[in-house]
DNA sequence: TCGTAGTCATAACCAGAAGTTACCAGCACG
DNA sequence: CGTGCTGGTAACTTCTGGTTATGACTACGA
């Protein structure tokens, strides 16, 4: 009979790449989980894996029971998880994953008030882009996502927190730095600085740009909002910065001027995202007032 | 450690209400169920049974647990559905749910050609009405469903195969049973018949008569187009019959006469749908050009 | 080119878990 | 108040999943 370990042996196989690694990670020997492997492809009657020389291969039956069996792990691993929530909620290991465009702005005042609230809770904190995090989401790798919603998220469950207005960072010295509000034409024919491929914050900016008619400098690309701040102070181009990265100590460059954009503010939604089948969704829901209390006081303070 | 065999357990015991009774259906002596139960139990650290006099009760906590439970045994069920299916696809058991005013018109003209063109596919044939149907199918217990695509079905893959267009059928005696062609508005104040409750026909008719301004006759509901029929060809009122059910023997009274809708014709849609998960897709997909063209043998035969 | 260090498979053995039979306790019902 | 259901407990058996020890094969470096 098929059995969930078996299930595990394989993935583990998958995701280590050899067998003796997986048993590793298993915690058995090596022969104990080759025995396991051979008899489930033999109750399956197909082979998952192709024994190579130094190396193990998935077949293409294999490509499809591993998929299977990772579903069935997931639900596997929400069945326990409920039982957990359901006697004790808010206790065990929560796997956060976050982008980086959001990190560092909102989980300095969060994950301390997290930690006070529920002390049982385990927190785990990742930093990836979108499609990454949104993979890991349904693989199972992680529990919960923080992020903007405007990105594809297939469909996992949402809950917004709050909106984050897009504010023009621009130096000081700039013919635009001493009004009091600009709009999005105002950019037209501009150089504008931007984050690098992979960050959704430079997809949203980019689509306001292009509306706009400003240009995007060719050839820099900045790796994290931290950089391009300076960049920006110096005078190599103006860009769009979120408000919620305004208020940290990096943005209040004495060269740096910010401007809010007049109505209709481009802007994008920050909220909470998890598997629609989530054992856990009402905690997360709850955890949604912590967050969005958190990120409140982070843009008021300064 | 939780295993799959404690999950079937669990689920025969709310399946057949007891104990014992699960015990017999998984093919294991009752104690031998009962220790397992109550291991996994301890392992989640929750109650899931009570057990009560001459009944057992699941526990709001149970609930939970049995219901993610199932959706790990039908991950389950697809991955060695996937097995089989990969290495031979069109084998194995399908369970077919159909809809009563669909069974009888489609499945004698497609069973026989799916018996000859898959013969190792055992069908498996369940008549109910559209709720009960989809609910089997997201349930795991039923694989794939043949009915109209109009009535809610949940997030199911779906495929249409056919459109049926509405006829009107009335007493040869009627008014309207010259016509060559009836309008909607030509049903203003006729008096009706419909089927019972629960066969999504009945709505999608009843919709029709609603916009059309007809009433129906208060006192009476056919359980199916066959007790329909007479009843119409006798004289108590007129119907809308699916063009599905218009070819078939019972239809074909002397005193029976149909009368064909000009544009916009209302019709419904016959399909297939399936769990978008379900390992059997493609094999669905291909199912469907036997259906449709079975089905429309049927419809042009007479 | 020949050890060496990896791979996975095989074989023999052991321990524990899952299943069995046999029995007991409680409750419903005629 | 027995009879016939429940499900639980206990002792025994079976088997399966695990172990260690070993072997065959490949890649790679001395």
């Amino acid at each position: 009979m098929t059995t969930i370990r078996q299930l595990e042996y394989i993935t583990a196989i998958e995701d280590h790449g050899t067998f003796q690694a997986a048993a590793d990670a298993c915690h058995v020997t090596q022969p104990g989980l080759s025995a396991q492997v051979r008899q489930l492809e033999d109750l399956l009657e197909l082979q998952i894996f192709e024994r190579g020389r130094k190396r193990v291969l998935v077949t293409p039956a294999g490509r499809e029971i591993l998929d299977r069996a990772r579903r069935v792990l997931i639900a596997v691993e929400d069945l326990q998880q409920a039982a957990r929530s359901s006697s004790k909620p808010f206790t065990g290991p929560l796997r956060l994953g976050v982008i980086p465009t959001v990190a560092p702005f909102v989980l300095p005042a969060v994950l301390p008030k997290v930690r006070r609230a529920y002390p049982a809770l385990r927190l785990e904190v990742h930093e990836a882009h979108t499609p990454e995090l949104v993979q890991a989401l349904e693989q199972g790798t992680l529990d919960l996502l923080l992020l903007a919603l405007e990105a594809p998220l297939g469909d996992a469950a949402t809950l917004a927190l709050f909106e984050d207005a897009f504010m023009l960072a621009l130096p000081r010295d700039h013919r635009l730095a001493g009004r009091k509000r600009v709009r999005e034409s105002d950019l037209a024919g501009e150089d504008v600085l931007l984050l690098e491929d992979g960050h959704c914050l430079r997809d949203q900016a980019l689509s306001v740009c292009n509306r706009a008619g400003a240009l995007e400098i060719g050839d820099f690309r900045a790796s994290s909002l931290t950089t391009l701040v300076p960049m920006v102070a110096s005078g190599a181009g103006l860009t769009l910065l979120p408000a919620l990265a305004t208020r940290t100590s990096a943005a209040l460059d004495r060269d740096l001027a910010l401007v809010p954009f007049s109505r209709p503010v481009p802007k994008r939604t920050i909220g909470l995202a998890w598997r629609k089948t989530s054992p856990r969704g009402d905690e997360f829901s709850e955890l949604a007032d912590l967050f969005s209390a958190a990120a409140n006081t982070t843009r008021r303070r300064s």
